[in-house]
DNA sequence: GTCTAATCGAGACGGTACGTCGGGTCTTTGA
DNA sequence: TCAAAGACCCGACGTACCGTCTCGATTAGAC
């Protein structure tokens, strides 16, 4: 009586070594090199690998690089301690989120990315995994938060907001302006939320 | 008294017809292939052509295409006439807007122009200024008619509210499903930010 | 004990069709085509190769259309019988130096190829190496019999002797006419090299 | 009576200074770089010429190359004095050929120009006409001479000696060494031709 | 003085080929 | 079976020249 799942393939078994040090060159070269300026070719020979070994297990470059970032690169955004100003919250949040990508790497990685993205619908919701959808999960938290607070109104649509503020940063971020995404846009785009956002006080009283 | 501008350029003029059939070829292959199986060398052999005659007048493929969907493809948004109702003119111009990607081709030349636009920080200029600029100032003259007559807040910080509505498309476009921009998306945008962009009513309550 | 020499390299070896394949496709080609019109990306869609495995193994077209004629189209002159007759066998040579470029195709591509060692330096070290090298060293062959059984002189200008008749012999060759190179020539050349060649009579006069 | 050409051809007649542009463009081209890294459109862009104005009145580089060699760069042989010392002549006659050759610049043209000849039949007439049947023909006058005056014997196969000396001059010279061919090599041919030459003494005495 | 005709500089044109890069696959030896 | 190495076919890159063509401008003799 054995387990359907072969509790070991025959032949040789993967190589860690390998796997890393092809994640260590893509890293390495996405520090120093523009993401359409890498080829697998590049990332074998830097790692010492065969490209085979590459193909083994990704698909192709951008595959590569996705595991490259999300191992090597990416910036985890520390989960929120939400608190009871759920528009305090709110503005961390996207200042956090405008911060992650402040980094030139992560920066030119993730437009690289996304580049790929728009070019191979396969890879497409591969990136969206990553970069979208994790987002996606953490802005809901922070938004049903506020309406479980009472500060942030019931009827909130709460994917479509996600959708404006969300689309705001990837707009600027695809705009290329570097600039852009700093604390002061975060903090407009709460002000200028917030209308739509902030439950209606019972006494009429506007904000203190 | 004659012009400064030289009344002509010396040797062989440009030849029209080589240039319309580049577009025209370029056009063509975007109808039936993806961005990223379209190359110079099919452009210059579809089009009866030598490759230089395209390096002569364009920098790349992206350029050429971004041509060719200019004067082929783009779908011109008609301009906009206002009205007396600027919640329904904003409705108005976000369904056109999602409409004029509703064309398959129209979307995935945007797509791959989209992604060159992230590899090449060159190319991204004109791809802004052709499909960001011209859409920001017909957003500001929706959002500047709706103050002036009184139904938007006069605070309204118009450039942000751009940012939101704008990154909002430019978000749903390049997640790529193709369902998302349709009239219903627009009117979710409207009615979640309607509290954001509404003038105050001056003797009470909002909009029940 | 094992050879110092490394036993096999890494990777994949050469592929022995290919190579095959590309000299075929070369000595077809220069069966009907003159040298001029023949072009590496030629060779290499008719081989039905990768132009990189020519460049991979070859510096260029004239490198391959050498290997080519040395594996495919060089008629090799048998190796020479001293006789008895010192003059017969010098005649017997020149003729059979003559009638191996009698064949328009060895012709062609010989003179293709001398155009080559014209315009670059390098190639025209592995011209000489094939073309003119080996044919001295039969000649001098030749020479050295008739010098050792006493029918040509002993104060011999070998070099001097080889300069005249093979020069003769490349000064028609690339004069281009395709008649002269004939058996009539060949008698001339040793008649007209006969006293300077000749040994002199101990006894008295030379032959009437 | 007027002379059968006509005496004036319609329209604007052909430009001089064009004419010397180009072949001063040609040879200064020649002078730093090699043959076949000249083209028609280098040579028409230093002589700040039409390329149609060379293709006009030229076949191609080589007929310009060639022009601009018999005008510019050709080194004339001067017409041989004849004196009573035949062999002094012709050994003269060689030394003077060999050295107008030790000029780079002329060896490297003719280089070029000899490749040319090699690979267009209709060039190779023309080459031929410039570079080989005057110098035939000079040779021709030594010989001839020789025999009047009675040093060369007088059933002398001209017409073989002179593919023999031509021969082993172009043959050194396509050899491409460039120390070869100098006077030692000079007299080592009138050396070993001389016995193939010499008339025979009536009184059976060798030479002086 | 036009008119006609050929030339001139300039440079765009359709082509062919260059030599290089990279993609993804295949074929070795060796672990 | 995996891994390193690297050859393989293929397609595209961007460049260089080819020889031809089309411009406006010019330079003559013919009318």
């Amino acid at each position: 009586m054995s387990l359907p799942t072969s509790p070991r393939p025959p032949g040789r078994p993967r190589s860690d070594a390998t796997r890393q040090s092809i994640l260590d060159a893509s890293a390495h070269l996405l520090e120093t090199e523009s993401y359409d300026k890498i080829s697998i070719e590049r990332i074998a020979s830097e790692a010492k690998v065969g490209k085979q070994s590459i193909y083994r297990w990704w698909g192709g470059k951008a595959d590569v690089v996705l595991a490259a970032y999300t191992e090597r690169v990416l910036p985890r955004l520390p989960p929120r301690a939400p608190t009871d100003d759920a528009f305090g919250d709110l503005d961390d949040f996207l200042r956090q989120l405008f911060a992650s990508v402040s980094v030139p790497l992560v920066r030119r990685t993730m437009q690289g990315l996304l580049a790929e993205a728009q070019l191979d619908p396969e890879f497409r919701l591969k990136f969206y995994g990553v970069f979208v959808a994790s987002r996606r999960t953490l802005f809901k938290q922070v938004l049903r938060h506020g309406i479980a607070i009472g500060q942030f109104r019931a009827d909130l649509d709460v994917e479509t907001i996600i959708d404006l503020l969300n689309g705001a940063f990837w707009y600027r971020l695809l705009s290329g302006s570097e600039e852009d995404l700093d604390d002061a846009f975060a903090a407009s785009l709460v002000r200028s939320m917030r209308p739509a956002i902030e439950a209606p006080k019972p006494t009429g009283k506007s904000k203190k």
